[in-house]
DNA sequence: CACGGCTGACGTCAGCCCCT
DNA sequence: AGGGGCTGACGTCAGCCGTG
């Protein structure tokens, strides 16, 4: 063949495989972000909850403890 | 299996994660609330508990702004 | 003074300028992998004492209905 | 102030949520299990709570490894 | 086994914000 | 006001692992 088309042909392959690369490259560094997101939300979900759930047992724990007087 | 590569199923995995706790935690503080309901009727403050911070079926992380205000707010109320 | 001082010293400063935002760089990524880790870690042990509290309130309800007996 | 832009502060934020969480939860299971120890000495089965995976000042993440196996095993268990 | 999708790590540019 | 420290975002290379 002609050495020509085979270095235009090389060229053009390296540069559709680039282009795939690069769009790959955003969305994974999309999807990384939206991750450590869900990471912090779900750290702030698990305080709350957390939160609640010592609010209640002291305040069941207080009610267990009038009850035994 | 535990720790997947991509991304996509850690939080498929969190969300899932985080359903059933939100829901096993829910169904506690309602067992407890129902339980305690007869002793102090008129203490009953029911402040939303904010465990899941909105109706969403799942927390749907795309629409979650710079720093959580939402959450921020819950927090402080 | 020489032109050739100039673009020399111009040339210095760039690179020495590349230079450290280069190791500012892996820094910060370095940081960047240890908050993530900080953040599953967190996670998991709010997990913990999340079912350790559920558990705990379980407990502590179930006596206290047994006490209404 | 709240969403600081070096992770170094996150990090520290963090860490000093999870130690003042990690106290009051201690502090208040301390507390149930004292009251409830009159009621039923004979169920004492004393399972290290496991909320704080060990014995580390603060959990000084450098050192967890790759999935932190040891969080799974203290799910495990 | 080769191929392609995702991700880890790198270097560079642009931009913000603190500090002097 | 301007310089420098950190970080966000980009493109590229290298490598893992599922899929054909």
């Amino acid at each position: 063949q002609n050495p020509q088309q085979i270095a235009e042909e090389t060229s053009r392959r390296r540069e559709l495989r680039l282009m795939k690369n690069r769009e790959a490259a955003k969305e994974c560094r999309r999807k990384k972000k939206e991750y450590i997101k869900c990471l912090e939300n779900r750290v702030a979900v698990l305080e709350n909850q957390n939160k609640a759930l010592i609010d209640e047992l002291k305040s069941l724990k207080e009610l267990y403890c009038q009850k035994n007087d | 299996m535990a720790n997947p590569r991509k991304f996509s199923e850690k939080i498929a995995l969190h969300n899932q994660k985080q359903a059933e706790e939100t829901a096993a935690f829910e169904q506690v503080m309602r067992e407890v609330m129902g339980a305690t309901r007869n002793a102090q009727p008129q203490y009953l403050h029911l402040s939303p508990t904010l465990g899941s911070y909105r109706g969403g079926s799942l927390p749907n992380v795309n629409q979650i702004g710079n720093n959580s205000i939402d959450l921020q707010s819950a927090l402080t109320n």
